[in-house]
DNA sequence: CGTCCCTTAGTT
DNA sequence: AACTAAGGGACG
C-alpha cells in the first residue's frame, strides 16, 4: 500500500539526485572505537586517530567533528529517505560502504531524525496559523527532505498500539519503517 | 545496548 | 548566525 507511494519518492530522489558528483569518499576518522569499517575501500587513510587513546597527554577534550563529503551526505540521506533507523547491521554496512566509523552513522541518523523532526514542527505551527491542512502526506515535500512523518521508536518497543492511537496517520508511516527496519533480516 | 533530548562547539 | 557532528545524560 504505502510502500509502492514511498518507492516512487525514492526513484524520483535517486533519479533526481542532487548529489554534486564528487566521487570521492574521503576517509573520515572513526572518532570512536566502537565497530570502525573493517575494510577501507579508498586507500588514503587516517594516520591520526591516535588522539582517541590518552597519547596526547592533556590535549583538551576538543572536539573533532569531521565534515562529512557530499558523497557521504547524499547517500546518507538517500537512505534516510526510505528508512530512518537502521539496525546495527545495516548500519555497519553503510558505515563500512562510507567509510565513517558506525557511531557517526548512527549518531547522523539521529541528528537526523531530530532535524526531521524541528522540520515537521515548523511546517505544523505554519499549517496551524493560517494555512489550512491539505492533506495528510501531501503536506510534506516530495523531493529532499521529504520528511514524513517522525515518531518515536523508544515507545515503539514498549507500547505499539498506544502511539497508533495516538499519532495515527503519522504513526502509520513511521510504524511501517520501523516494522521493516526489524523484520527485513 | 539504542534512542531521545539538550547541549557544545566546529565549519561555513 | 545557521547548520550540524558529536558529547552527555536519562530512559527502556
Amino acid at each position: 500500500m504505502l510502500s509502492s507511494s514511498t518507492s516512487a519518492i525514492i526513484c524520483l530522489f535517486l533519479t533526481a539526485s542532487p548529489c554534486p558528483s564528487s566521487v570521492d569518499l574521503p576517509r573520515q576518522d572513526s572518532p570512536d572505537s566502537s565497530t570502525r569499517p573493517k575494510l577501507k575501500l579508498t586507500g588514503p587513510e587516517s594516520e591520526e586517530d591516535a588522539e582517541k587513546e590518552d597519547n596526547k597527554v592533556h590535549t583538551k577534550k576538543q572536539k573533532m567533528r569531521t565534515v562529512f563529503s557530499q558523497a557521504q551526505l547524499c547517500a546518507l540521506r538517500e537512505r534516510f529517505q526510505r528508512q530512518r533507523y537502521l539496525n546495527l547491521q545495516q548500519m555497519q554496512e553503510l558505515s563500512a560502504i562510507l567509510n565513517l566509523s558506525y557511531k557517526q552513522v548512527k549518531t547522523w541518523f539521529q541528528n537526523q531524525r531530530m532535524k526531521c523532526k524541528r522540520w515537521q514542527k515548523s511546517q505544523w505551527q505554519k499549517s496551524n496559523g493560517v494555512t489550512q491542512v491539505t492533506g495528510h502526506f501531501t503536506d510534506f515535500p516530495l523531493l529532499p527532505p521529504s520528511y514524513f512523518a517522525y515518531s518515536i521508536p523508544k515507545t515503539y518497543m514498549a507500547s505499539h498500539n498506544c502511539l497508533q492511537l495516538q499519532f495515527q496517520h503519522i504513526w502509520f508511516l513511521q510504524s511501517t519503517d520501523m516494522y521493516t527496519n526489524i523484520h527485513a533480516r
